[in-house]
This record gives structure tokens, sequence and C-alpha cells, in this order.
DNA sequence: GATGAATGAGGTTTCATTCAT
DNA sequence: CATGAATGAAACCTCATTCAT
């Protein structure tokens, strides 16, 4: 069966291409600026072919933005779960997200205009599937953060809205990142990130 | 003047009355799943009518969007204006925000969908626009922390990045309550999301 | 009746005033690139108050073009029943030609455009008419080269043939003044026209 | 490369195609009065398809009219070429251009129209060729002319103006053909028109 | 398996014409 | 009578998808 998995890898190979180039016209021109033409152009096949490794336009766009934002989660999940305390935990989550996106700014812009619009009537699987992804992130960092305060860590406050609150900063933190055209990287604002989510901005007296 | 100024109103209203229909089509179908037939359709006027009005699809998305986050920002910024404090204000911008938010679901879930992708040919001068006026809102954020820090209310974080921290909170709130399908009003979440703020997510020893 | 007469004259007065900007507008943009707004708005009349004037953009044009086309062989017709001898005559028709041209440079833009097409549905009223009157014309010119080929003045040929030949003469002289910027007046290559069509281009040896 | 070569001439034959039949709908509606989806009908193509070949309705029109102008003036040329006197070189011309137009009557309608209405925002390009390429053809006239007066076979005439007297004749001559449903060829009147153009219709007494 | 020419549905926009004011 | 806002038919063009080679 050596020919048949040359053959599976080869496909798979191809496949990652066609997603990687898609990724890259798709971040410059939004999904419905790109057509399936330019796609094949820019990544060496035919539009005939492009066909062969996807159902359409609509699936070759869910399965770029799929795969990587699974990636991206299980990065930052992989990344925390290094770590033994909590706040090591926080640290390696915000830092992992921070490396993605440094790494992956195109995909992030697509991801960020959350170009999920409602496509051909009511099929709206990749807008669930992100939220829901979305959601079970949230619910992960809820999960660290319920350690933390169980731990004696963090302050006892329902920490769902911790979650949003954290998920929040990190966000913004990166939209500042993407619109300023500043050449500091992205990491070197964990620690300020981190300042603020566990100290507050409010003074505290004694 | 009586009858220009007359039909000067009754253009308005027409006009505003598009907006509004166009709003409720664009948030269930996006910009690009909408048509100008549905929306002249959802409005009760002709297609060519609508061309009265604006100049054309986008521009009508354009107005749309730009008239409604205008009058984000400035009830907020009024809302904070109201206030002496700090701390005040920034309660009240908050609240501000997720009462607007209340108030137009529909406006929202396109907003947040950020759906400004590339138009015709180098168009971004909304995307630009929605850039600019969201570093404006960014910067009086900003304005208001500062205040705060040298009043001794805050502690001294360059405040643009508190600024961008609270703007992401805040943001997360609001998401957080666009997708799940809870009936809390928004606005009871503004006490946690000032707590997290200030105080922060840590324990701090005395 | 006096009031009655006014209003009719007052009625005419608008009536050719629109046929005038109608004119230039239709020479500077065709047929099809004028806009019944846009005659509306050089001739100082609301859309609607063109249409009590006439049927339509086409009747309008037609009208435009009757009218003038009309004037235009009269004018040629006077000018040459003015003179008795045949060579004054076709010598009258030529100039009288070439004036006219000359102070409606406007209107033969467009009827030397021939912009008749096929309008709506076998529509071709005018087509048909500028065909007639063309060809009255010529059958005109005709019975002047007929009296001259009687008189012993014009040699014996079917003087259909000869009037054809006199007509696109005077057409290409008139066709290379109006795309030809020179500045001489085209009244001025009467005389060599005359000498062409009645002597001929060869040498006639004695 | 046999098989690009193939390809090459299958596309070629397909436009030749499409620019044949769009002729046809041309010259029996109009430029304005035909419809893309005329064209694609009668030639048996889809819309789309239409769009494969040429830019879009103007591109159609344009090299549908610049291609077959072209081919008539460089037919006429080589024709007179091939003779070398100048009576037999204009004899050939007159009969080449009848010819031509004889095999081409529905070109020809639309040609004559002169439908070259101001286009696309100042897209005047197809009217200006069509004039350039006229005054070439005049200045080629004028050429063979002016050999013919320091031959000593005519008359010592600017033949700038000559060229344009005769032009002119040989369209009126095919104006009227066109116009006239007389089932005499074309081809027949060659001889009058050349009597006419070298003697002239005067008497010139000995 | 790869190709890319062909398809045609569907969208945006224009504009002649009408008719209530 | 004059007006000009409203109408909606109709046209051009794009582009995702298919399928014969």
């Amino acid at each position: 069966m050596e020919r048949a998995e040359r053959k599976e890898k080869e496909f798979h190979r191809r496949r990652t291409d066609i997603l990687g180039q898609a990724e890259k016209v798709f971040a410059a021109k939004g999904f419905y600026g790109t057509t399936v033409a330019e796609i094949a152009g820019a990544s060496g096949y035919a539009v005939g072919t492009i066909y062969h490794f996807f159902e359409g336009k609509e699936d070759l766009f869910t399965a770029m933005i799929t795969e990587k934002m699974e990636a991206m989660y299980s990065e930052i999940r992989r990344a925390a779960e290094r770590e033994k305390s909590t706040t090591g935990k926080i640290r390696a989550l915000v830092s992992a997200q921070f490396r993605f996106v440094e790494k992956n700014r195109e995909f992030c812009a697509i991801f960020i205009r959350r170009e999920r619009t409602v496509f051909s009537e009511g099929n709206d699987a990749l807008k669930k599937k992100i939220i829901v992804d979305y959601m079970d992130h949230i619910s992960y960092l809820e999960s660290v953060l319920s350690e933390g305060v169980s731990g004696g860590f963090l302050r006892q406050i329902p920490p769902r809205s911790t979650a949003f609150a954290l998920a929040g900063m990190i966000n913004s933190f990166i939209v500042s990142w993407m619109y300023t055209p500043g050449d500091e990287p992205l990491s070197s604002k964990a620690d300020s990130l981190l300042d603020i989510f566990l100290k507050g901005a409010g003074i505290h007296e004694l």
C-alpha cells in the first residue's frame, strides 16, 4: 500500500497548498471579492482542479477557516497545559495567541473580519462552527480561571464573566496591533495585558 | 419656504425609512447576501426609488453604518460627559454602550460582523472610516482614563493600553450577550464589567 | 381670440426653445447618450413639461430632425429657384447647403451621424422620412440637371446618376470640413467643387 | 505544439463566427437596439461565452467594425496596386469598393449609419479610428490622383479636393444602391461614375 | 486525474414615462 | 399647466460550477 499512501500524501500536500494560497487571496479581497479563478491562479492549478479538492468556494473557505481556527485554539490550549500555575497558564495562553497572530496575520485579518455572513440559504454552518468553537474556547478559559479561584489565586467572580473579559482584552490588543502599523511585536504587550487583567486599572488602598 | 421645508422633511423621513429597513435585511443576510430588490421590497418602494435616495447599494450600506455608528459614539460620549468623576464616566460609558446595543441589536449584528470587505476597487472608504472612528473612540477613552490617572484614581499604566483593554472587555460582553440567547439584559452586566476592569481578576494581599 | 392666439404663440416659442436645446445635447451625446432629464435641464423645464410638448424622447428627436431637415432642403431649393441658368442654380444650391452647414454645425453633426437606428419595434418612421426626403432632394437635383441637359449646358448623362454624384461630392466636402479643424469657411470650397463637378478631373484634349 | 495551434484556430473560428452573427444583428437593429443576449442567441452561444471572446458589447462592436473596415480599405488598395495607369487604378478602386459593398451589405448598412455615438465616458476610440482610417484612405486616393496629375493625365486641381470629390461620389452611389431596391448590381454603375468623375457633367467646347 | 471553455442565473443600475400634487 | 418623485422593465456583465477532452 505504499503507492496509495504516497498518493494520499500528495493529495494532502496539494490541498494544503491551495488552502494556503486561498488564505492570502481571501485576506486581501474578502470572501465575496475573491473569485475561484484567482485562487486557482494563485495556487497554480486549474479551476476545475480546485473542485477535486473542495466541493465549492464556500467549502474551501470553510475548510480554511475551520482548520486554522482549530489549530489556533489547540495551540493555545497546548501552551496553557504545559504550565502548572494558574497565572502561568494565563500568561502562556495570552502569549501563545499573540504568537499565533504574529505568524498568521493574513488568516487573522480574515478571522477578525468575521466574514461568515449567511451563505447560501440558511447555510450558517460556518457561522455556527465559529461561535461554537469560540464558546468552547471561552469555556476552556473559564475552567482555567475556575481553578485559579478555587486555588485562591483569583477573586471570587463568576469565572464566565472573567473569561469573557480576558478574551475581550486579548482580542482588543490584537485588533490594536493589526490596525496600528507600529513595529513592536504584539508579544511584547502580553505583560501589560496580564497586569491589567490581574490587578485591574483602579487603585486599591491597603 | 414652508413648501420646500416640508418636502425636505418628507425626503428625510423616507430616507430614514429605507435606512431602517435596510438595516434589518443587512443584519439578516449580510451585505452581499442582500439584494437591492429586497431592500426595496422591505421598505415598500420600487427598486428605482432606492436610487433617488442613495447612489447605489454600497452608498446605502455606508450611509447606514456611518450614521448609526456616529450616533452610537456620540451617545456614549454624551453619557460620559454628564458625569463628574472618572469612575462615574466609565460607568456611564459602559452603560450607554450597553443600552445602545440593546436598542440596536440588528445594527450591532452587522457592525460586529465588521463587514467592510474590500468594495469596488480600492473603495475602502467605509473601512477606513470605521477604523478612524474606532480609534477616535479609543482616544476618547484614553483621555477619560488619563484624567483618572492624574486624579489618582487609576493606576499609572499607559492609558492607551488600558483604553484598549476596556474597549475589548465591553465588546466581549456585547458579543457574549448577542450570541447567548439568555434573557437577562446586557445592562445588568455593567457592574460586573466595571468590577473586573477596576479591581482586576487577581487577589491583592493587603 | 387675442388670448388664445398669444397662448398658441407662447406654446410654439417654448417648443422651439426645447428643440434648440435638445439639438445641442443630442449633437454632443447622441440619441442614446442623451437623457430626457438632460434636455429638460438644458432647456430650463421640468421633465414632465417636456411631455406636454412631445410624446416622448423619440418624438422629440424626430421633430427636431424633421423640422430642421425640411428647413435645410427648402432653403437650398429657394436659393436655387432664385437663379435662372442651370449653372447658376447649381452654384446657388451648393452655396446654400454650405452656408446652412456652417450655421448649423450641431444639427449637421447629428444628421451626418445618421442616427436613425431602428427605434422601438419597427418604428422606422424617421428613417423612412429621412430617406424619402433625401430622395426627393435628389429628384429635385435631377430636375435641375435635366433642364441643363435639355438646354445643352450639360452632357447627356442619365441625370439621376449625375444628381447622386453631385450630392455625394457636396456631402463629402461637408464631412471633410467638419472633421478637419481648419478655419477656412466651407463656402470657400464651393467653386472648387463646381469646377470638378462640371469639368471633371480628367484632361480633355481639344 | 500541434494541440495549442489547433486550439488557437478553434478560438479564432468561433470568434469570427460570433463577429459574423453580430454583424447581422447590429445591421438590423443598430448598436443600442441590439442586446448581447440576441447576439449570443444568434451565434448559438450562451451570453457568458460571448464574454470569453470580447470584453463587452462595445468591444465586440468595435472589433467587428475595425476588422471589416480595415479589410475593406486594404482590399481596395490591393486592387488599385495591381494596376499601372492612373485611370486603371481609379477604376480598380471604384470596382473593388463596389464589389465589397455587394458582398457585405450588412456591414455597410452599419458602417454607413456611422453609429459611433459617444460610448462610455470619452471612449471615442472607435470614432477616432474610423475617422483616422477614413482620412488615411483619402490620403491614399490623393496619392493616386497626384500621380495622375504629374503624369499629365489629370487636371491641375488640388488632389485632396479631388480625392474628397471621388470618395463622395463613390459613397453616394453606394447609398443610392443600398436604399433603392433595384436589382442591378452596383458594379454596373462603376463606368458611369468614372465617366462623370473624369469628364465632369458640363459640356466642354472644343 | 487535470483542465479550462462553456454555461446561465442572478445582481446592480439606468432611465423613459406617468401622475398626484 | 407645470412639476419631479416614483416606477419597473430591461440591459449588461460576473462568476461559481460543470463536463468533455
